[in-house]
Order: structure tokens, then C-alpha cells, then sequence
DNA sequence: TAGTAAACGAGACGGTACGTCTCGTCTTAAG
DNA sequence: CTTAAGACGAGACGTACCGTCTCGTTTACTA
């Protein structure tokens, strides 16, 4: 889910020279991270993370095949801290705790997150890794309809997929369109909204 | 929703010198939009519009205040043809047709919305403008939705605006994030999904 | 001898937009004659030269097409100061005077005039300018020295070309190769080599 | 005139531990007088002498202090084929030959040369080197001028160092500025003008 | 037969310059 | 006043080379 060999080892040679310095790769990183979550106006550039890092920017160009590349690293790394999938017995519950998780992590990363998008928007090669990374993350929502499926709470027939990009639709819409908050609230409604009772 | 006086006219002075050139318009958002329809890695700098409208930069900035804002303008000039309110009779049909062709709109305009989305996300001026904008083109689907309310077709207490965050979430996070199609096939899924008849 | 338009006017359009502006070209070439003139180990980049002079990089590439092109045209500027052509009745004191002055001059402008010929050497584009340059500037000994042939003081039959190669050989090789200095003395023996009379 | 032992061993210590490759001395030398020769713009690089050596860039700058000397000592390797001194029993014809000689031998080696003088004039420390090879190559033509004087050929109190400058300095003026031609036939003119007799 | 010291390849790294690009502002002269 | 042409400063882009610095392996001499 992130990485970046430059090239892949040809041949089983076991490795000569000297090895990558994982500082650098973690300077970069934060540098990325926190000139992301800077203020508004701010440009996230390659010159940047590098005179911030102290890193030279040959340096990331070897590791990193474009900036999009360094900044989904960055949201990556950062993002690191798992939502927790609850299990409070109610698939309306443990969604509405889940969506609130969730919701409260996107908004604390939301300048980072919406720079994330800018770049993958301008860059094609970015843009299929952050898709991939993004697909992979729904891993925890989709288990969790899943059991609400199993135990009945949800139509068997119910389209998951679909389900999930109207959930993570109205999050990133919010987030990229609306510019608007997305609170406790919200994820209580739209829990409810989503397991077939919106109005009890 | 368009236009661009940057100079309220002073005083009441009935006006003096050279008149403005609706040609110059005319051309300026013709040239933007057929950048912004072109191949996918190719910018739509001002320096470009410029030339291919066979007009001064600075003419463009004399109108617009941004390049967001000129793209913005091109975008709304381009989707006049406006997506017609349906009225089958039935909430659902009528959701159907209507997300079917909005669905359609977009699909044929993407790259041109995704080049918009990107700019308003580096630029928090047309960021604005461009919220506006998107905002106000809800008032069709919402109108739908409140007359399927009056009918009874949903619920009096199902709040709307929740809805619409999915429905169009659901829009453009295929657009954006997972750059997958939107095919006529969803949007029956999706008006079915939201008549509170997922599975018929 | 100098100047630099880039793009002949194609056609006689009579010109529109912004004239140059005479003072960013002195600028240019101020910063470039002090850099070059600077102490021996320090680089002469373009970045150093937009710094030093207050200007964009990108308004030195539009109106020279290399660094070499700067460099020679800040040389050319720097040495305006023409080298008399003495008339003292024998060709062997007005070598010597013109001589003396010549030497003077390039010890002077000595730092200057090596990083000339470095450019001018790594890059074949710039080579054939200087070369012009340089060659255009024989104009003054070569007058001279057929006013020593005229006069009866040179044979005939002498090549000059052969001789000016070898005095501004002599100079040159000083200069690059031996970096050991043209003195006064040097011009006296030199005048007297060349006149035919060298022990007098 | 070559070598390049960089630390001297300290104390008396006999040696241990691996012997340096003279495989390695060669291929770097033998790399960079190829790339020397090479087409006119091609760059000289120490990573492109590695590479083509095989050689790690390390071990390059443990056995020379730069870049400079590297290509210093290519080019005296090269350069090793003496220009052989003649004894015509004349002066004029000796010179003639010899300059012949030297004329045919640089004009081989011209983009190396110039690429060589280059280097010398972009870094201080090879300059020095570089000089005292080129200084204590003048030994060849200065025993032949020394014959000539003894002969009687040449006065007695001609300064032959600034005859010397002449000479070399008209070879490396075609080669280094006029970028012009060496002949045989300027080798026999410029010979005639030394000895004092131009125009027989 | 170990131990140890240097040579060597591979290659990471910070630094600096290159020449190109786009942005948004400013200037000029024509209509 | 509007417009086209286009100069200009700012600053990012991605590439190249420099010279230094680990690494881990190989080779040789010494104890």
C-alpha cells in the first residue's frame, strides 16, 4: 500500500552499495505531510519538501517517481491509524460509530486530503495509485455491511457497492465540493439513512 | 451565474471609449472549453486560451479574474443545455430518467469537470464561485424530490438535502475519486435506492 | 556586434506590446562583467546573474540563447574601450605602443576573458560568435602592419595573417595556457621580433 | 608526469591489504581519452568514464584529486608517442619537420585538447598540473632552438622562450580560438619566420 | 591458517546549475 | 476605453553532474 522500489532487482543479486538511508525517507515524508496540512494558499512543491527535509531533491526523484507519488505516500504514513470496525450488535450503531470515526479523521486531514485529490487530478500516473489506495481502504466499511447483511439487518439483494459509493461519495462531496463539515450528525443520519430506517 | 463586470461603472457617466467585444467572450470560453474537453495530459495554461482565442492575455484578466474563473464560465456556458424535470407519474421513474441524463451530461463533459474540480481545488477564489455554481444545479433534482414527497412517495420527515449529498456524492466520486462510469443502468439503481425501493 | 533579438520580425508588422527595456539588458550584462571578473573559483550561472541583476531567468533566455551568448555580449560591452592605433612614424614603436595598450587591457579584464573562452569551448553554438568576436578585433594590428609593409619596414612578401597569429598567439597562450603575465617589456620585444630588428 | 599516489604511506609501514588493479588505471584512462575524442557536444562526465570503465566512481577520485587529472593523465597516456627530434643539419628544415610532427600530432588529438584546456580553465587545481606538463613539453623544441643558436643559426641573443611563445602560441591559438586548420604548410612558413629567413 | 588492511563495485546522498514552463502583472501602440 | 502583442519577475519543474559517503565483497600480505 505504499512503497517505492525504483527498480526491481533484475537478477537475485543480493544488493551492493550503500543502503537507502531510511531518514531520508521519513524526512520527506513528514516534510510532504506538513506542508500538505499547511494553510489554504500554500503550494506543495518538490522544492519545498526538499529544502524542508534537507533532503536533495535528486533524492526524491529517485525514490519517488512524481509528486503525487510523495504525497500519497505522505497521506499514507500519516493515515496509518486505523478506524476501528465496532461491533456493538446493530448494524445502525456500528455504523453510525464507524461513520464518526471516520468522518473525524477526514476532517482533521482535510487541506492534506484535498491536495491529495488536486495532484491526482493533474497527474494520470498518480492518480491510479491514490485510486487503488482509496479502493483498498473500503475494506472496513464493507465487512461491517457485510455482517449487517448476514444477520438480516440488510436486504441480501442490497448492492453493497453502490451502498458504499453513496456513503464515500457524500464524504468526499462534502469534502472537495460542498467545502462542507461533516459531523456526528451526519454519520447518525446517514447510518440511518443507509440501514433502511432514516426516520425512527 | 455568468458574465464578469470587474468595474462597477463609477458614476452614472453613460460610458466613453471602445465598447466591449462580445467576440472576444465569445471566443475566450470556446477556446477554454475545447482545452479543457482535450487529451488528458494536456494543460489548460492562459497563455494557451489566449492563443487559440487569437486574444491578449491580458484581456482575459481584464474579464476574469482568474483562470478558474474563465473555466468555471466556460463550464457553465457549456452546460446550458439544461437536464429536463421529468414527470412520469412515479417518484422512481422520474429519478431514473432524470439521474439518467444528468448521468449522460456528465460522462460526456468528465474530463472537462475534473479539470474544473482540480483548478477550484488549488484556487480558493474560484473555489467559491464554482461551489455557487454547482449548489444552485441542485434545484432540479430537488424539486423532483419534494414532489415526491407531497405524494407521499417518501417520507415527509427524510431529510433532502442528506439525499442529494448521496445521489451527486455518488456522481462525483465516480468522477473523481474512482473514475469509473456512470451508466444508465446506476441511475436506476440508484433512483430505486433512493424511492425506498431498492430491491424491486 | 552584439545584440540579441531573437525572432526576426517575420513579416513588417509594424511592432505592438511592450518594448524591451534597455535597462534589464544593462543589468544582465553589469552582473554578468562583475561575476566574470570575480574571483577565480566562482561560478558564472545564470541563476547567479538573474539574482545579481534583479531579472528572471526566463527574460535572459528570452533575449540570449545560451549562457555563452551573455557572457560574450557582457565581454564585447566591458570592452568597448577601443585600443588606440598609434601613428608614431615607426612601425616598431607604434607595435610596441599598440602592443603595450592591448596587453594592458586583457590583463585587466584577465579572469573575464579565460571564463569566455571556457564557455566558449564547452559549447559550439557560443564558440562561433566569439570566434567572430575575436576575429572582427584584428582589424586595428592588421592596419597597422600593412602600414609597416607600405612604409618599406615589412617585406612584401610577409603573411601577415601568419604574423598576427603568432602575437595574438603569444597573447592567448599567456593568457589560457601559461597564465603568466604580458608585461610592457613583452610588447617591446615583441614589437621589435616582429619588425625584424629583435636585439636592437 | 603521470601517477597519482594520493596518500603517501604515512610512516614506513610496508603495505598490506589488497594491490591496486592496474586493470583499473587503464580502462579509466582508456574511457576517458575515448569520450575525449568523442563528437563535439558530447559531455565528459565522471559517472559516463565509470560507467564505460566499469569502474566505481569512488575508485576514480581515490587515485585522482578530479576530474581534471583524470583527464590530464588520459591525455598524456596518449600522448605518449614522442615527436621525434630531427637533425636536417639545418635549422629551418629541423623546425619545419618538427612542427610538422607536432601539427599533425595535435590536430589528431584536437577535441581532447580543447576539452582537456576546457577543464583546466574551470578548476584552478588541475591547472597547475596541466600546466607543467604542457611547460615541460617545450623541452623537444628549445634543444633544437639551443642547436640552432650554437650553429649560428639563430643570434646568440635571441630569447628564445618568447620565440617559443610564438610558436606554441600560434598552435594553440588555431586550436583553441581561431578553431582553424594546422598544415604542414603553415608548419614550413612559420619555421622560415623563426629562423629568420621568411621569405627565401 | 587466521587475521587484517586496502581495493573495489555499487550506489545513496546533498548541492548546484541547467533550460523550460506557467502564472499574473505591466507596458505600449493601435482602434 | 478596449484590445493585441508581448515583456517581465517569480518560482516550480525534472535532469545532470559533482564529489563524498557508506556498504559488503574480494584480494593479498603478515603473523
Amino acid at each position: 500500500m505504499s512503497s517505492s522500489p525504483p527498480p526491481p532487482p533484475a537478477t537475485s543479486r543480493p544488493h551492493t552499495g550503500r543502503r537507502r538511508n531510511p531518514a531520508v525517507r521519513d524526512a520527506v515524508l513528514r516534510s510532504a505531510a506538513e506542508l500538505l496540512a499547511g494553510p489554504d494558499g500554500m503550494a506543495v512543491s518538490i522544492d519545498a519538501i526538499a529544502r524542508m527535509a534537507g533532503v536533495s531533491k535528486h533524492t526524491i526523484y529517485r525514490w519517488w517517481p512524481s509528486k503525487g507519488a510523495v504525497l500519497l505516500e505522505a497521506v499514507v504514513e500519516h493515515a496509518q491509524q486505523e478506524v476501528a470496525i465496532p461491533d456493538t450488535g446493530a448494524l445502525v450503531t456500528d455504523l453510525a460509530t464507524f461513520l464518526a470515526d471516520t468522518f473525524r479523521a477526514v476532517e482533521r486531514a482535510g487541506a492534506l486530503l484535498r491536495r491529495l485529490i488536486a495532484e491526482a487530478l493533474r497527474d494520470t500516473a498518480s492518480a491510479q495509485e491514490m485510486r487503488e489506495f482509496i479502493v483498498a481502504r473500503r475494506g472496513g466499511l464493507r465487512s461491517l455491511l457485510v455482517r449487517g447483511q448476514e444477520r438480516g439487518e440488510l436486504p441480501a439483494e442490497q448492492e453493497l457497492e453502490l451502498t458504499m459509493d453513496q456513503i464515500y461519495g457524500l464524504m468526499w462531496y462534502r469534502l472537495l465540493i460542498a467545502d462542507s463539515p461533516l459531523t456526528a450528525d451526519d454519520a447518525a443520519r446517514l447510518a440511518r439513512s443507509v440501514a433502511g430506517r432514516p426516520h425512527s
